[in-house]
RNA sequence: GGACCCGUAGCUCAGCUGGAUAGAGCGUUGCCCUCCGAAGGCAAAGGUCGUGCGUUCGAAUCGCGCCGGGUCCGCCA
């Protein structure tokens, strides 16, 4: 990093407030300098930045915030970037950057390209992150479609800002659902042989009765029928689960999960690794697991308390294998293993956790529904046991989608045909349009996906104004014959002096510090309201350019204005990319 | 009974991890387009931030108690 213009001006600032505020009050301890803050203020009359400098130091150093914030402004008023430095209200320091010094920032963004706002916030540290993890029993729907967008953003965002991630999707190949699976796909290979059973004979001769029960199953059956022929089920009619279970299982198994990553490959959701529980199990890693935590003295075999409220009707007291998690915060202590002896889900996903820290990684992060928040306090629990508090762990929990059309809830019901899978949804809206609309809320609270509205073109169709952000950009650089970024960059940038493209520009500056906030508060929501605030100032320049000729980008008569323009142009279109980039939203060139 | 999430303008939602007079879009109201960049633009009205205490120089933000909504709660995943 070489470039004498700072990339992030606020972490430049903040830089040099903390020294300033040392210089100034040398026997400051270290920890309040470092806990200063550059901010935007809230009103832009207030400056360009605001810090709250002097109202920390007031404390430790025993002089009023208004004194030290006088001279602590007098200090940062010298600086070169600094037009004006004043104290203001209860010991606030506001700047005022010289216009040179924001416009600075154009040139910057034309030599990095989508690059900027890249951070090493994350220090390289090694993160799983974890997404979508659909049981491999179906096809993909609505339902686990904000999780795979809010993780795989999630992921972009914390690689954007210096993470080093893994994209870990966990396969639940080893439970009870996926047996029924199997023995819902085995009937669908009996049909394919013209089993003289019907449907309900079948159910009652199986345990846990049919439950996967919808028509993708069918070509399970017929490819099932194609590689084996008769020899699972011989004369059409069932031979023992012993028999056939692994095969049709694994094979099933095999194409639900070729079917999910079809889907996924249409949303553009990326994985790393996909992991399978059943892997895991068989190379004795919940063993492992299990080992490690009873050399703690973290298991211990006992007897639950009944929970309290509504009893399930088949309670009765169980001596269990149990995990100590209260020790770590936990409500209870928790199960490990099923009395077939075989481990729980919640032991399994133990393996799970253990295997994401055998393989080096020093954070993990999940997404997960809404309706699993009340496993996160044992999982948590059980990796700070695993890890002797080494590795963190976080839960980034959705909330439920609501499918509307035009305005109506539309019925998920897969009786009735109108259960929408994530294919039907990409085809109707187009997969950008899911991705951007995902985002558009903060992941923890419900949303409405109105299915009409996100392919509206209007100003309250927040993809449509964002893209056509960037296609009005693309549109007047291609007028202009598209400039080189590199001939952009060396444009004479005084002749930007408008309200609005310095409030453009700066809206360009805060980039860097958008991704580094939201990737520490792990919302990459605030990537799609930050880019509708860039198109927003756009538009508004654009406007402004109707009532007034001298504002249009491209002046004939103005060569070297044009230039600087384009050069904003530019750097606008630069930076929607970069965040549609973290959104997994492709950029438009124009609205058709 | 308990745990977790949520409660901000008529509606849908932001609010940058404790900062200054709480924001945006929609909707409402009022202006603006014969034409050169109107799939629109400008402006106004609209909030005791569910509620009561507390911590703090300072609270929508942190803590506790209520009220209301959601999710979950022993060998399902």
């Amino acid at each position: 990093m070489s470039h004498p213009v700072p990339e992030n001006l606020f972490a430049a600032m903040q830089a040099e407030v903390a020294a300033a505020l040392r210089g100034l009050l040398p026997g400051l301890p270290e920890d309040v300098a470092a806990r200063v803050q550059v901010e935007p203020p809230r009103d832009p009359a207030h400056g360009d930045m605001a810090t709250n400098a002097a109202m920390l130091a007031a404390k430790p150093a025993g002089r009023p915030p208004a004194a030290i914030a006088a001279d602590l402004a007098e200090r940062l008023r010298a600086l070169p970037a600094v037009a004006d430095a004043a104290p203001a209200g209860p010991g606030f320091v506001n700047l005022r950057l010289k216009d040179a010094a924001i416009r600075g920032q154009i040139p910057v963004i034309l030599q990095r390209g989508e690059a900027y706002g890249d951070s090493r916030l994350g220090g390289g540290v090694r993160v799983d992150v974890e997404y979508v993890s659909a049981n491999p029993t179906g096809p993909m729907h609505v339902g686990h479609c904000r999780g795979a967008v809010v993780g795989d953003a999630l992921a972009n965002l914390l690689a954007k800002a210096g993470w080093a991630v893994t994209r870990e999707y966990y396969v639940n190949d080893a439970g009870a659902q996926v047996l029924a699976l199997a023995y819902a796909a085995y009937w669908r290979y009996l049909q394919a042989l013209g089993t003289p059973l019907t449907e309900e004979e079948y159910a009652q001769s199986i345990p846990g009765g049919l439950q996967y029960r919808g028509d993708y199953l069918i070509p399970v059956g017929e490819a099932i029928k194609a590689r084996f022929g008769d020899e699972l089920a011989p004369g059409a009619m069932p031979a023992p689960v012993t028999d056939w279970l692994e095969p049709v299982r694994d094979m099933t198994v095999g194409l639900m999960m070729q079917a999910i990553r079809e889907d996924l490959a249409a949303l553009g959701v990326r994985h790393d690794v996909f992991v399978s529980e059943r892997a895991l199990v068989e190379a004795g890693m919940l063993d492992r697991a299990e080992a490690l935590l009873a050399g703690k003295g973290l298991i211990y075999r006992g007897v639950l308390d009944a929970p309290k409220g509504k009893l399930p009707e088949d309670w009765e007291p169980r001596e269990q294998v149990l995990f100590r998690a209260t020790r770590f915060g936990d409500d209870t202590d928790r199960p490990l293993r099923k009395s077939d002896g075989s481990g729980t889900y919640f032991a399994n996903d133990i393996a799970n956790h253990l295997d994401k820290i055998a393989r080096g990684h020093e954070a993990i992060v999940h997404v997960w529904g809404a309706d699993h928040g009340g496993y996160v306090k044992r999982m948590k629990a059980a990796v700070q046991a695993l890890s002797d508090g080494a590795v963190s762990f976080e839960v980034v929990l959705t909330q439920i989608v609501h499918v509307l059309r035009g305005g109506q809830p539309v019925r998920m019901s897969k009786r009735a045909g109108t259960y929408v899978t994530l294919r039907d949804l990409i085809e109707e809206v187009g997969r950008d349009a899911v991705r951007f609309t995902m985002l558009t809320r903060k992941a923890d609270a419900q949303m409405e996906f109105d299915l009409d509205r996100v392919i509206e073109q209007s100003r309250d169709n927040p993809v449509f104004y964002v893209q056509y952000a960037h296609a009005r950009c693309r549109s007047v650089l291609r007028q202009a014959g598209d400039p080189p970024a590199a001939a952009l960059a060396e444009a004479e940038l005084s002749h930007l002096s408008d309200p609005a493209e310095m409030a453009l520009i700066r809206k360009l500056a805060a980039w860097p510090r958008t991704v580094e906030a939201a990737a520490l508060a792990r919302e990459p929501h605030r990537i799609a309201f930050y880019l509708q605030e860039v198109a927003a100032e756009f538009h508004g320049l654009w406007n402004k350019g109707r009532e007034d000729a001298t504002l249009r980008f491209i002046r004939e008569d103005e060569p070297e204005a044009t230039r600087a323009r384009l050069a904003l142009v530019a750097a606008t279109a630069i930076v929607i990319r970069s965040g549609l980039a973290v959104m997994g939203v492709a950029p438009v060139e124009e609205m058709r």
